[in-house]
DNA sequence: CAGGCGTTGCTGGA
DNA sequence: TCCAGCAACGCCTG
């Protein structure tokens, strides 16, 4: 047995299983774990039923376009996720078809839908995956008594990921490790995780009558009003189980990659054949189980002599994901500044027109902006170009606030994720997990070290497709004369830089050194006040650099 | 309380 | 490709 403590699933099944005489109608409710391999939740709502339910509820909250969003999608995802997420309901649905089943798409607040549905189908049994989401557990909570109430029984385990977050906070006294080291100390060895895959399903319980229930099919984009998404390029990635078990095999089926891979050495200027698995949005809506992906790793490792490690191993990656989830799940207020134990407070400067120029790739820094639009295109940028974003907009040169990049990354990547997102955005800000500030990623040369061609950069920005390489990091440098021949004036057809990274650099520094310095004379425990204070006294000396600055040299022409 | 360590920094030199 | 030097953080361990 794994868990110490029973969640309370278990105990709401026990509670009900025995005194099932007669096959009840079970409902199996999709909100990630959008696969028919190793799903607990499927494999149990398909057994002892008369009817099985398979259901998705479309929350028009999520879905449906939002005019007013800084890019095309709804308000909280791009269009990009929202593509991905139909692709895999319309994989999942004609799996389920090809199992005697089908999926049903209602729409609608999801709670409230779902409670319908269990009150006309008559509902006895419903399955869901367990899920640490503030949203779902909110949700789940409502769910949960409502089903008690009715004397629905509830099956809700644990398998969007590997470990239980609740039992290692509880084996570390209450808190959620915060180093990967005492992470992997505390979780010991994944035994969930190396247990037998859920039963092969060859065959599911019919759909029984839907009666007044509007019951439609997956919609398609232009349905939900998505008909005038221009896309000169658009993301390679196509959802579902189907393409996530494709792009699985491709990957393992080179075991001297998935031995020898290590996540720092991976090319983040890679593109027509990216550095990483890239499985990451399949995780994320479980199109693949992650302890599936955990067997088949192994399997490939035990079949070969050497083969690197966490953290930098792709087993590490998995844990990465793991640590994460654990951390997000046992820390109150995991998405915010303000009232997370966790996170450092640092006074970020409120600067919209900056936000702007990083959000919308015109920072005037190539390599940021490539970035910025492979984020935008294709929903996926890989991970050491989001450090290198993440770190400029942050504690490397803009000091803008780490919510608002979350914010962007939230909306715009594919595989976003919850706990992942931001807990990366707490690591590269320097607000928590990670703390030497004066590590500084380069917005030249970081990219350049990797791609010193600019391939990268003239893919993404093709008005810069004809800069000599000398000048494709900082084409502000190229004299006139180079900038007119490669058609691309700086200040014209692209942006001049909004910031001197060299500045800037020197800027955050400091700032960074006086905030650490405000956190921990105040034992964390700093007040609004104390924000402001320090925020002031930030304006305060910028304002009496550009005084200085102008002073020193008046230049009247441009 | 000191010393070691930490997914993934940069530059410059060998 | 690797290393030292840079300047130096918090957390964990003994």
């Amino acid at each position: 047995m794994r868990c110490v403590n029973p969640p309370s699933y278990l105990l709401l099944r026990s509670c009900y299983t025995t005194s099932m005489a007669s096959q009840p109608n079970s409902l199996i409710w999709f909100r990630k774990g959008l696969r028919i391999h190793d799903n607990p939740a499927l494999e149990y709502a398909s057994k002892q039923t008369n009817y099985l339910y398979p259901l998705f509820v479309i929350d028009p909250h999520y879905m449906e376009p939002d005019p007013n969003a800084f890019s095309p999608g709804s308000k909280r995802a791009g269009i990009n996720r929202i593509r991905f997420l139909l692709e895999s309901l319309v994989d999942l649905d004609s799996s389920l078809k090809k199992l005697g089943s089908r999926l049903l798409i209602l729409k609608g607040e999801p709670g409230e839908v779902l409670i319908h549905c269990l009150k006309e189908w008559n509902i006895k049994k419903l399955c869901f995956e367990y899920d640490t989401e503030p949203y779902y557990q909110a949700l789940d909570v409502r769910v949960k008594e409502y089903a008690s109430v009715a004397g629905i029984e509830i099956f809700s385990p644990v398998s969007h990921t590997l470990f239980n977050p609740a039992d290692i906070i509880q084996k570390n006294g209450g808190r959620a490790p915060l180093s990967y080291q005492s992470f992997l100390k505390v979780a010991g060895q994944p035994t969930w995780a190396l247990s037998p895959l859920s039963t092969y399903i060859d065959v599911l319980p019919s759909v029984g009558k839907t009666v007044n229930c509007e019951i439609c099919t997956v919609p398609t984009a232009t349905e939900l009003g998505y008909d005038n998404c221009t896309e000169e390029e658009s993301t390679p990635f196509r959802g579902g189980e189907t393409e996530a078990l494709k792009m699985l095999n491709e990957s393992i089926s080179n075991k001297e990659w998935v031995a020898q891979f290590e996540k720092p050495k991976g090319d983040p200027s890679a593109f027509l054949k990216p550095a990483t698995t890239m499985l990451s949005a399949y995780l994320k809506f479980g199109c693949l189980s992650s302890r599936y992906f955990y067997q088949r790793i192994k399997e490939v490792l035990s079949e070969v002599k050497t083969h690197t490690a966490p953290p930098v191993s792709l087993l590490g990656q998995l844990l990465w994901r793991e640590f994460f989830y654990t951390a997000a799940f046992g820390t109150p207020n995991f998405d915010q500044m303000i009232g997370n134990g966790i996170c450092k407070k640092i006074p970020w400067k409120d600067d919209d027109e900056l936000l702007a120029a990083w959000r919308d790739a015109k920072t005037g820094f190539p390599w940021i902006d490539a970035a910025m639009v492979q984020l935008r295109k294709w929903g996926w940028m890989h991970h050491l170009a989001r450090h290198s974003v993440a770190c400029f907009l942050t504690r490397g040169d803009l000091f803008i606030h780490w919510e608002k990049g979350r914010d962007v990354f939230e909306r715009l990547l594919i595989d976003s994720d919850w706990a992942i997102n931001n807990g990366n955005w707490l690591w590269l800000s320097c607000s928590s997990f990670f703390y030497q500030y004066n590590r500084i990623y380069s917005p030249i040369s970081f990219g350049k070290k990797y791609d010193p061609n600019g391939n990268y950069i003239r893919h993404f920005l093709p008005v810069l497709k004809d800069m000599p390489k000398e000048y494709i990091y900082e084409p502000w440098t190229a004299p006139l004369s180079i900038q007119t021949k490669a058609k691309c004036v700086i200040g014209e057809d692209y942006p001049k830089p909004v910031v001197c990274h060299e500045t800037a650099m020197a800027e955050c520094r400091r700032r960074m050194g006086e905030a650490y310095e405000m956190n921990k004379r105040l034992n964390n425990l700093v007040s609004e006040k104390d924000m402001t204070s320090l925020r002031r006294k930030f304006e305060c000396q910028s304002q009496v650099v550009k005084s200085k600055k102008q002073k020193q040299k008046p230049k009247p022409d441009a």
